[in-house]
RNA sequence: GGCGGUGUAGCUCAGCUGGUUAGAGCAGCGGAAUCAUAAUCCGCGUGUCCGGGGUUCAAGUCCCUGCACCGCUACCA
């Protein structure tokens, strides 16, 4: 029997609403699963939901729900999404279901009896100091304070020590760059893997693993004062989803004895080859066999976020194209694991170019003549066929060739490899010219064309069910066949369809879509502004803007993008620091006038003082400084 | 600044451990065909493989270096 094989996206936040981006690696785990299933081995596919932290508590309050039931609401959105995807995951896990918390529970009390090779205790308690807000609940960064002050509630954060226990993780950092260097526990693509190796190499501390002030969690066992952190209580999604603690069977199926493969985005990177080794190595389990990290999805250019309000609902592409379609169109965009650019109008081409035409047009036209010829029954197989010898290898040896190519993660190779069969089924089709063997009624050599153009059919129908199960089942309808021969070895070989069974065509599998349509990529449904924080006109008097003028510029030494800048505003001259460096050399800077804030806090960053901030405007990559239009001296008011 | 990545046809990208005239899809131009979802098939590319060095009998493919862009990271009051 082949090793068992689990399959798992991350959990995702349940404060996101699903983008593309949650829906490419969760189409990828639910290929991948489908196609080891089809060759025969057993496969267990894993998502779900991150629901715990100090944001979805905010998040319900501001909703005016509890914890729970906000939660309840917001995982219906991914799950919703999903189900329109046609993603069959085997389990969703939430962490804020009974099983997974009283599962992390154990998994906590087993680290806090673990040690470390030199028997130190694998869990410390320290303290962590930082600015905490008591309106937020929790700590906050001095890079996100404004003015000295909390953004949120506009209070002074006052200096606190929490008691924090800590994972030492430079305990398992030496161990886990050998099983990496080895393979034992693979990191792909190699770029990731020696990404990560070079992170190991950097000082990286032990890291949190509690908060004190975190109501919404899970509590520890052994100090019920603190609740686990996120890269405890999500991390431990993918044991706890099959069974650790309480269903040992399950388990050792899967996660012991199973392959485990990991599949995420590079962004977290980090927590999953590091710290989630190292604490599986801590409770003395097995590792994961592989970790998948992909790329990402750039918008005409742009990373998708939420700001720039370009992210790509899959609701509305599935909406627009179909489950398969959008399936089929995310993953064809770019190989697995780079990076790659999405446009819109691409989509609308690239579906009637592979799908309506190639693939569509295809059964259309081989289907429409067994009706019309064969008396709606498939024809008797016939040897003598020029071309058919290359036609029936290419399409014998898709199957492993598919197989190995998913095996490594290419994804595109092997959907493209399908697609050439495709293409040169077609062209097969359109050298023999069975249209003119109607006419002169050779009907023997018609059927044995029209015979081999269904088996292609019927082999692709196998290779590219995983990517588009709905359409792919519909195709075999088509041909009635059912889901007993949906097997990656019957696709190892040409003349398993039985001749004189029935075909049927209602409508075209992949309609074209008219180029007038407008290409829906779901992006912009621009966020409607929050009105609700309106200042009011004393408010903004507080700002005091005045014109200034840049007598000095230099750069800020060991800083790429702060400029030290002496400027004039008409009463004194003062000394500001502005993170301009990037877009404003110190002469282009030299002798402009510009607005700035008068009364700001000082503060000194990077050693240098700062007194003021200057304004500019950005959008993405593009900033410019604010400045005035006629000619006015320095130390004119702005209101 | 540190780490990682990318730079190949108009566009999106393939090119594994170096080896004949550098490829695919899309778009464009010309043609064939008319079974089919106005779909298909054929033909058409003088591309500085980012620049500069180097290793080699041989480099898009390895090494060094420079440039541009992207991501993470530190500093952006």
């Amino acid at each position: 029997m082949p090793r068992p094989i689990y399959i798992t996206t991350p959990i995702y936040y349940v404060n996101d609403r699903p983008h593309i981006g949650h829906a490419y690696t969760t189409i990828v785990a639910d290929l991948l699963t489908r196609f080891y299933r089809l060759s025969d081995r057993d496969a267990y596919f894993v998502t779900g939901t991150d629901e715990h932290g100090s944001k979805v508590a905010e998040a319900a309050q501001q909703a005016g729900l509890s914890e729970i039931a906000f939660c309840d609401q917001t995982v219906e959105t991914f799950k919703t999404a999903w189900e329109n995807l046609s993603l069959s995951y085997d389990y969703f896990l939430r962490t804020t279901s009974n099983r997974h918390k009283q599962s992390v529970q154990k998994i906590l009390e087993k680290l806090h009896t673990a040690k470390t090779e030199n028997g130190e205790d694998v869990i410390y308690s320290d303290f962590y100091e930082g600015l905490y807000c008591t309106g937020c609940e929790k700590f906050i960064t001095e890079k996100e304070l404004v003015d000295g002050k909390c953004p949120h509630h506009k209070t002074k954060p006052e200096k606190l020590k929490e008691k924090n226990y800590f994972f030492r993780l430079s305990a398992f950092l030496p161990r886990i760059k050998e099983l990496i260097e080895s393979d034992e526990m693979q990191i792909l693509p190699e770029e990731r893997k020696r990404e990560v190796l070079g992170l190991i190499g950097q000082e990286l501390g032990d890291f949190s693993l509690s908060r004190e002030r975190v109501k919404w969690g899970i509590p520890l066992p052994f100090d019920k004062n603190q609740s686990a952190y996120v890269w405890i209580d999500a991390l431990s999604n993918y044991i706890t989803a099959v069974g650790y603690g309480d269903d040992p069977d399950s388990f050792d199926k899967w996660w012991t004895k199973g392959e485990v493969i990991h599949l995420m985005a590079k962004d977290i990177l980090k927590f999953h080859c590091l710290y989630w080794p190292a604490m599986l190595m801590a409770a003395g389990l097995e590792l994961p066999d592989k970790m998948f990290l992909h790329g990402f999805f750039t918008v005409d250019g742009d990373k998708m976020s939420k700001t720039l309000g370009n992210q790509i609902d899959p609701n509305e592409m599935v909406a627009f194209y179909g489950a398969d379609a959008t399936r089929y169109l995310l993953l064809t965009q770019f190989p697995l694991g780079v990076d790659g650019d999405v446009q819109a109008k691409r989509f609308i081409t690239q579906y009637n170019s592979d799908l309506a035409n190639d693939l569509g047009n295809l059964v259309s036209r081989v289907i429409k003549m067994v009706l019309v010829n064969c008396g709606g029954k498939i024809p008797a197989p016939h040897k003598e066929i020029e071309g058919l010898d290359a036609l029936m290898a290419q399409a014998e040896e898709l199957a492993e060739r598919s197989y190995a190519h998913i095996k490594h993660f290419r994804v595109t190779n092997a959907i493209g490899d399908a697609i050439s069969l495709v293409r040169a089924t077609n062209k097969f089709f359109n050298d023999r010219a069975p249209w003119k063997l109607v006419k002169e009624g050779k009907t023997d050599e018609l059927g044995g064309i029209l015979y081999a153009c269904c088996e292609v059919i019927r082999i692709v129908s196998i290779l590219l069910y995983p990517v588009m199960p709905g359409k792919m089942t519909e195709i075999r309808s088509v041909l009635s066949l059912d889901s007993a021969s949906l097997t990656l070895a019957n696709a190892r070989t040409f003349f398993e369809l039985v001749p004189g069974t029935k075909v049927k065509l209602d409508q075209p599998v992949f309609p074209r879509i008219k180029e007038e349509k407008e290409a829906k990529t779901g992006a912009p449904a621009p966020a409607e502004k929050e009105d609700d924080n309106l200042l009011d006109i004393s408010e903004f008097g507080k700002v005091e803007l005045r014109v200034a003028e840049v007598l000095k510029a230099e750069k800020v030494e060991g800083a790429d993008r702060l400029l030290k800048l002496q400027i004039d505003i008409g009463s004194e001259k003062r000394q500001v620091v502005a993170g301009v460096a990037e877009h404003y050399s110190p002469d282009k800077i030299m002798g402009m006038k510009v607005v700035v804030v008068t009364n700001l806090k000082p503060a000194t960053i990077r050693g240098v003082e700062s007194r003021g901030m200057l304004l500019a405007a950005k959008k993405g990559k593009k900033l410019t400084l604010v400045t005035v239009a006629d000619d006015i001296p320095a130390g004119a008011k702005i209101s």
